[in-house]
DNA sequence: GTCCAAACGGACGGTGTCGTCCGGTTAAGA
DNA sequence: TCTTAACCGGACGACACCGTCCGTTTGGAC
């Protein structure tokens, strides 16, 4: 991805600004990592070295925050997404994708929480990036089927709710890293071309690609607030 | 379950006393599977029609509030876990079980929250209740891979974590019923003899029964503020 | 009907977060 | 070195929720 600066054609950040930007990102990942996607914006701030106003300045909104601390996971989902695709193993390269993405999860527990909230209205900006994720998963899938390892009643949409339930795992239980594994490796046996027994009940509708969410992004249950 | 007031032989709340704490309770499931475990308190009580003074003079913590709503709920799964020992196909009562908790966690969107929040510190108030549960649910198990349908690498904690999850699933997608259900036939399915294929991860060190938590109840992500 | 203790509910002070405003500071070009 | 525009950060007002206090109402016993 390039440089957000080149893109937008920006006015070159001076340098100290520049330099602040990257401290208010690394301080974002640690706390929304220690203390959840809802942090105060303060205790960021105080993290990063600078005041509240240099890191509103920068980042207008906590989802513009969240979006750009995460951009680089995100990336790294895509790279994984790649190279699950470059791999001659089409099963292999399904399983590897699920546990790396998985175990992004695990590791940088404020990600699951960005992923779900960070993507609904993001279909502008990264539009092709995600439709493009969306066509490569859409392939890796069909290829695992073909090879007749993927069971083939597995729908496109079974990865994000597999993702989602092993994203509130994680967030329910940060330091149980063996639960997350264990979760994996029972969806992953069951998501085999073996494992297929009864029918499955029918798929969701859910939207892939860039993940979730359902038609009303804005439903989801714990930021509501009366 | 008895009735509260006589088990603490209670001083028997006056009549109004008594309905408005049953229309508190009323008003606290529907809130808090609308707006979540953690919705202001006043609105608990404007939708119950009484003060917040009554609402607090009632429960004087919010958990208390939480304890006591899904008190009904947290029965009705002892009832099935009752119901699924009752069953004289071991596998069948195993996954009846498995798919009631789920339906229930689906219907009252508030109730898995409140599980894994309300029963950290229970130890004390539900303690014989939890543990009998805890020793139901491991007779259960053991009666379904004896009769060779429940696979043997399956260890209690993992239905822990496979709640866990699709408690996760629903607080991210309350509406989509059908991802819910396409989980939990998954699991169920990597649950079975015949699914064991590859080993298992070691299991996750949680306790089950009452449910979780890991050692630290309050390490939970989303409450957690700075 | 009378009385009182129990119950009620609105109002209020306290706390914590948000997001902006403004006076001081500094990078970088002339 | 000097100028200036960009940048910085603490302070501040707005807001939401919490939990308690207190004057008023009401159930129910006599």
């Amino acid at each position: 991805m390039v440089e957000e600066s080149s893109r937008i054609a920006g006015p070159e950040l001076r340098a100290d600004a520049r330099r602040n930007r990257g401290r208010i990102l690394v301080a974002a990942r640690e706390v929304f990592a220690e203390h959840g996607i809802d942090a105060p914006m303060a205790t960021v701030a105080r993290r990063a070295g600078v005041g509240v106003a240099t890191l509103y300045r920068r980042f207008p909104t906590r989802d513009a925050l969240v979006r750009a601390a995460f951009a680089q996971q995100a990336e790294t989902c895509g790279r994984a997404l790649t190279e699950a695709l470059a791999d001659p193993d089409p099963w292999r390269g399904f399983q590897r994708l699920v546990e790396t993405v998985c175990e992004l999860q695990r590791e940088e527990q404020g990600f699951p929480a960005a992923f779900v909230a960070a993507f609904p209205d993001s279909a502008a900006e990264h539009a092709q990036a995600r439709e493009r994720a969306e066509r490569d998963l859409m392939t890796l899938v069909r290829r695992a089927q073909t090879a007749g390892a993927l069971r083939a009643d597995f729908h496109p949409s079974d990865l994000a709710v597999a993702l989602l339930a092993h994203c509130g795992l994680v967030t329910a239980l940060p330091h149980d890293g063996a639960a997350s594994r264990r979760l994996v490796a029972y969806l992953l046996q069951s998501f085999r071309a073996e494992a297929a027994h009864g029918a499955l009940p029918p798929p969701s509708a859910l939207s892939l690609g860039g993940l979730p969410l359902a038609a009303d992004g804005s439903q989801r249950q714990r930021p509501s607030r009366a």
